[in-house]
DNA sequence: TAAAAATACTCCATAGGTATTTTAT
DNA sequence: ATAAAATACCTATGGAGTATTTTTA
């Protein structure tokens, strides 16, 4: 069990489909029920059941939320805690699908390398990840 | 930051050395190294000061220690809470170091499926880990 | 019967290992 | 001088993707 099956969790719970909560996080939704499947396994009880419209959960699926949300709420409020109040800088960025996936990542990446901070605020230079195609970010 | 990464740091605060808690986790000691350079970048702090006898924790270590002791406290109880009580059946099991890692994880694995309801408990039959040759387990 | 979930694969980022070098008192 | 931590490099596990099939009211 980890913080990313949790929140993923949490996101299908609220959006009441695995579908809707792939979309709400930005990955695949084979993703998400591999992570649920992986949950419920080393659980050993079934969150939800399965409908052809999404998901409601079960008894179980309702405990953990109340845990999970507890848990991801202390999480937060740690992040938190450790987020230097930096003073804050607006600046707009403009980019373009055409630009293609790893050669916008290599722009960003080299950006935020030479804008100082901001590299904190991003964490490191991530991966070039994209948001699937099949499944537009309409929440 | 994950739990990994979270309850490595502790390990880490508690024995007052990456090496020793390495030990204890049954890991080696890079990874150890690794997790809190994560931690400490992502954080944008130091979480310790490195002395040629071990480590000891900042004002910012100490700070984390808290948080993340009611974090992993949480998760604890959350995992308690869906661990089923299950009759618990007492049992030895062998194994010899000639057996070679690959072969014993297969056993083992084997041997997991088959008696119900141990796999549950273990999780997933997992992957073929070794505590490293060089942190014997002597904690 | 149609939308959602599950399955079957492929890929690559990264956790973890070994070996070695650097650090700090 | 020496024990501990950091660095360099490699392997392989598994998270995330795409494509497709299966499920269920």
């Amino acid at each position: 069990m980890d913080i990313r099956q949790l929140s993923y969790f949490v996101a299908v719970y609220e959006q009441g489909s695995i579908s809707a909560a792939a979309r709400q996080c930005c990955v695949a939704q084979p993703s998400l029920s591999a992570a649920l499947r992986q949950l419920e396994l080393e659980l050993g009880v079934k969150l939800f059941v399965r409908l052809p419209k999404g998901v409601t959960p079960t008894e179980d699926g309702d405990k953990l939320y109340n845990h999970a949300g507890k848990l991801l709420g202390q999480l937060q409020s740690l992040k938190a805690s450790f987020r230097t109040p930096v003073n804050r800088v607006q600046f707009r960025l403009g980019l373009i699908k055409a630009l293609g996936v790893e050669r916008m990542s290599a722009l960003l990446r080299e950006f935020s390398q030479q804008v100082d901070g901001l590299g904190a605020a991003f964490g490191r230079a991530g991966r070039a990840l994209r948001c699937p195609d099949y499944y537009p970010a309409t929440t």
